[in-house]
DNA sequence: TCACATGATTGTAC
DNA sequence: GTACAATCATGTGA
């Protein structure tokens, strides 16, 4: 108010010291000099440096006393006849400047970050869907319930903190908004100050408010960055499976040792069982193809282990198989109980047992296909027999489908192998790779 | 505490 | 996209 005051003294000072009209209308000589004498214009100058000079010494009532004196004054239309000119001509040259801003791209990227982060946007609850979606990239399992809830947690703080402030920081705009159009209107009393205008300084102050809230949104981005890396690295801690899933996937892995590539239906089926994920599913085959390769030697006992049991299951649906062609009951399915998989696709032998139980018997068919499957039968027993002399000492079991070069014998092309526990007979329909 | 086991990650090749 | 190989980081048992 006193700068408004000391401006409108000095222009007031300046027009009062001789300048011409606005609109064909005469200014009256100033008063006290005839406004051609150059003495009396120095020494008006003079004046209105004095006032300049001495108004930092004023009190805030003699400035608003002089600012009334001013408003009062009878040469105010004038003068502001005279400044609504100047600002005509200057406001061409503002004009140019006050071009709409594009789009921050920054600020586009931040926003669309911290609402792809369940930070902003409508959901004020806090991220939940951040976090299913973080937990869904890094295949998460039922065990990072705790990780998760954390995350949440955390991430709901950040967002409450983030909120708070952003709702603080638009108020202080709004409030300095509503304060400097105030003095804008006020001072549209004693000059020319168009709508135009202010809107110019609201979009200004705007602006500087966007820019801090900027670094707001930036921090948050960053706070949430830090909480993501956090999160993803103690789900990098590695819990091992349960007994009962190595069991079955090494059950699988040794049953399949010729070709130990899951199809996909048997990756997710395997998953189930384990209660694991696919991808783990897919790791844990990928380190024991290398460990096994590496290091067949440590690997052969477990070999043996594996293959007698997995040979002992199939003694038994074998068994189950010639009692329900004995009982002449071929459409029995294969009722599974030894605990072997029934996935379709997977087993090498199961799936020859199962096929040999699933096929529908036509007549003359019976006999042939039963003769069939007495052979399959009996190759499968001679295999069980052979790896529990195996397990009494003899090294029944090698390793099969390793090629001369540490690689699995076509690997890639499984229809052929033959795994150590099926038959001539079997079909082998892993398809994954 | 240490050595080994093991699940996960990363870089590379196909 | 998948598999391999190397490596990391943690779990586990002696």
């Amino acid at each position: 108010m006193d700068d408004q005051a000391r401006i409108m003294q000095s222009i007031g000072g300046v027009s009062l010291a001789g300048h011409s009209v606005q609109g064909g209308m005469p200014l009256p000589p100033p008063h006290g000099h005839d406004g051609t004498d150059g003495d009396g214009r120095k020494q008006d100058i003079g004046d209105i440096l004095h006032q300049i000079m001495t108004i930092t010494d004023q009190s805030l009532d003699e400035a608003q006393a002089k600012k009334h004196g001013l408003n009062c004054h009878r040469m105010k239309p004038a003068l502001f006849s005279v400044l609504c000119e100047i600002k005509e001509k200057t406001g061409l040259s503002i004009r140019g400047a006050q071009e709409e801003d594009p789009p921050d791209p920054q600020l586009m990227r931040l926003d669309n970050m911290l609402l792809a982060e369940g930070v902003a946007g409508p959901e004020k609850g806090g991220g939940s869907a951040a976090a299913a979606a973080a937990a869904a990239a890094s295949g998460g399992a039922a065990d990072n319930s705790i990780e998760h809830s954390d995350y949440r947690a955390k991430l709901t703080q950040i967002r409450q903190i983030y909120h708070t402030e952003l709702e603080k920081y638009e108020q202080a705009c709004n409030e300095f908004t509503t304060h400097v159009m105030n003095l804008l209107r006020e001072q549209s009393r004693t000059r020319p100050i168009s709508p135009k205008e202010i809107e110019r300084m609201v979009g200004i102050i705007h602006r500087k408010f966007s820019s801090i809230q900027m670094q707001l949104k930036q921090s948050t981005c960053e706070a949430v960055m830090i909480l993501r890396s956090r999160f993803l690295d103690a789900r990098r801690k590695r819990r091992n499976f349960s007994k009962q899933a190595t069991e079955i996937l090494n059950e699988y892995f040794y049953s399949h040792l010729s070709n130990p590539y899951p199809s996909e239906e048997a990756k997710e089926e395997l998953a189930k069982k384990c209660s694991i994920t696919v991808s783990q599913v897919s790791n844990w085959f990928g380190n024991k193809r290398i460990r096994y390769k590496k290091n067949i030697g440590k690997f052969q006992e477990e070999a043996n282990l594996y293959a007698a049991k997995t040979a002992v299951n199939a003694a038994h649906a074998a068994a189950a198989a010639v009692q329900n062609s004995q009982a002449n009951s071929p459409t029995t399915p294969n009722s599974g109980s030894s605990g072997s998989f029934s996935l379709p696709n997977t087993g090498d032998m199961f799936l020859s047992m199962q096929s040999l139980n699933g096929d529908s018997y036509q007549g003359a068919q019976v006999g042939a296909n039963v003769q069939s499957q007495v052979d399959t039968l009996r190759h499968v027993i001679s295999q069980t027999a052979g790896y529990n002399d195996a397990l009494a000492g003899n090294t029944m079991y090698s390793p099969h489908g390793l090629n001369a070069n540490g690689g699995w014998q076509d690997a890639r092309t499984p229809s052929s192998v033959i795994s150590p526990t099926e038959g001539p007979g079997s079909v082998h329909s892993d398809t994954s790779n």
